[in-house]
DNA sequence: CTGAAAGCGCTTACAG
DNA sequence: CTGAAAGCGCTTACAG
């Protein structure tokens, strides 16, 4: 049905390898010959199968995104759509598509990574959102795969990693509380089963430290990212340590959950306590007042991680790649 | 490299025909020799190639998904992600694998949409977001490829569609604000290249007919679903019609440019004016006040729709699907 | 510059 | 119940 090499060979009195050669653009084919089978191949509006190409050339010009628990409210998907964005973006000039595997740790289909890429013969693959306890992460650790990972670090002759500088972005956040005269700050971590977790509490101590100001355990609640989350965190800080004038938040999405929470107490934002959050996510700006946060640019993180796939594929060395972040300051904290 | 049948055929010392039919459940293989091969084909690892199947079966097992202007604050972004772990969770059961193109009107590649499919081998397309104009649309109702389309109105023997019943749900907004005892009710409509935009105004306009409320052309603004839209399109419908007490609009985002717009001129809601929006984004509950809006179940529109994709694929007729919507009250309308 | 042939890893009549 | 063979649509040494 679909018109093949074979067709246009008939069709130009030649053989299929010349039609084949012609069309790959090799070199050793007349101009001659050349234009008319691509003319041909026009008029027939031929499209080359790219699953026979692959079956021959064993590649198949596909990635994989691998991204784990895809709505539920989690780290990393407030910017799923801008890092995918980004990577469809750093695939483009090398025309490599893009198929989109969704996991979840409940129902891990008992697939293993290996096999999920192998059924479809992706080159690599980038893999976001993974909490550090999933199976595939020490899976990972041994694959020949090529793979890039967003913000889970991972480095391995084949495996790299793309992320923002997690603690010098908590230390800034935190520092810049510090500059405005805070002294007990709060700290809603996200889950233990995320690296940058770990990684933004230690810039957060790493701020304290810098400014003599004693770390104190329990300032530190280990939330889990989500709103809710973040809105009995709040409670709980504020109940237990009154004297807490401002609050760093690991999403944006737990700082919305302390806005709630703060209002139900009647607490006033920023005058009452101070809130930073991380991510910048649109409901940042939008809401009153304006959420001061760390802005990362998920674009940049999704291309750079393609881009850094295909290097990979490439043979080239994986990295850890750090992609910049952003103090934005709005209306959330207030000098004291 | 990897394992092929053909190990498996010479470890277990059968030909590879029978490891194909043993592996592929065919009844015509003695459970012996089946229970053996599996064996054999597990030991090894075995993983069968999708693409070799593929050329022959002539089968990918692949859909695609297009999606237009992916990070433009557009239509259906809001709401992209739902849909899409609805159309994976639609596949699953079939072992249907998504691979994903993004387009945009601007730089359309020159890639036909049958290209784009034909290309991937996909055995079908879920489309979304695209523009009236876009040339695809002109292209899909005349496509021979299974495909549905996700709230654009194109129905053939091949294609179909899925969407709310925007009429309805404009309706039953705008009822509601009748009912609330609002007449002047001004509307913030989206851009005239989504089908929706129309729906939307239909439902509106027979609101208004319904209770004997004249239409009036200047209380409609076209806006672009935008935030930035809603804001300007707020500010013009206010000051050429202090008259209006209500507005309903075709997007949350926009009824978060009214909340900015409204602030801005020191009006309060739901006190000096009423407003309604349409999505139901996680903003609109967690905004104060909360919008009350329309709710689409956008995961299973999604879901929906992979499923309504598989059935054409099968053979079966394309219809068009209505996924119930509902209006749900909170608190930035008040009652006149 | 061009073509015949082998082969990628499967599936599927066909024959036994 | 099993196997030899053809074929899916390409690419790529190899030979000329």
């Amino acid at each position: 049905m679909a018109v093949t090499i074979k067709d246009i060979a008939k069709k130009a009195g030649v053989s299929i390898t010349t039609v084949s050669r012609a069309l790959n653009g090799y070199p050793d084919v007349s101009e001659e010959t050349r234009e008319k089978i691509k003319k041909i191949a026009e008029e027939l509006n031929y499209t080359p199968n790219s699953i026979a190409r692959g079956l021959v050339t064993n590649k198949t010009q596909t990635i994989g995104m691998i991204v784990s628990e895809l709505i539920k409210p989690g780290v990393y998907h407030p910017f799923f759509l801008e890092v995918l964005a980004g990577i469809k973006a750093g695939l483009k000039k090398d025309r490599y598509d893009l198929i989109l595997f969704t996991v979840d740790p409940e129902s891990q289909d008992a697939t293993s990574y290996e096999k999920l890429c192998n059924d479809r013969k992706v080159e690599g693959a980038i893999v976001e959102g993974l909490r550090l306890s999933d199976p595939y992460i020490e899976e990972i650790k041994g694959t020949q795969i090529p793979t890039v990972l967003i913000d889970i670090p991972i480095l391995t002759d084949k495996v790299g990693y793309v992320s923002s500088d997690n603690v010098q972005a908590a230390f800034e956040a935190t520092s810049y509380l510090i500059k405005l005269g805070h002294k007990n700050i709060g700290f809603i971590n996200g889950h233990k089963d995320a690296a940058v977790s770990f990684e933004r509490l230690e810039g957060y101590k790493k701020a304290l430290e810098k400014n003599d100001i004693p770390y104190r355990e329990e300032y530190v609640i280990f939330a889990d990212f989500t709103q809710e989350g973040g809105y009995n965190a709040f409670k709980t800080l504020i109940f237990e340590h009154p004297e807490i004038t401002a609050i760093f938040h690991a999403s944006d999405l737990m700082a919305m959950g302390s806005y709630r929470a703060a209002k139900d107490l009647g607490m006033r934002i920023p005058e009452d306590i101070s809130l930073v959050g991380f991510d910048d996510i649109e409901l940042a700006s939008l809401i009153t007042p304006a959420l001061t946060t760390i802005r990362q640019d998920t674009f940049k993180m999704g291309y750079t991680a393609a881009k850094h796939l295909l290097a990979i594929i490439r043979g080239e060395k994986p990295q850890h790649i750090v992609i910049p972040h952003k103090l934005v300051v709005r209306d959330s904290a207030r000098k004291l």
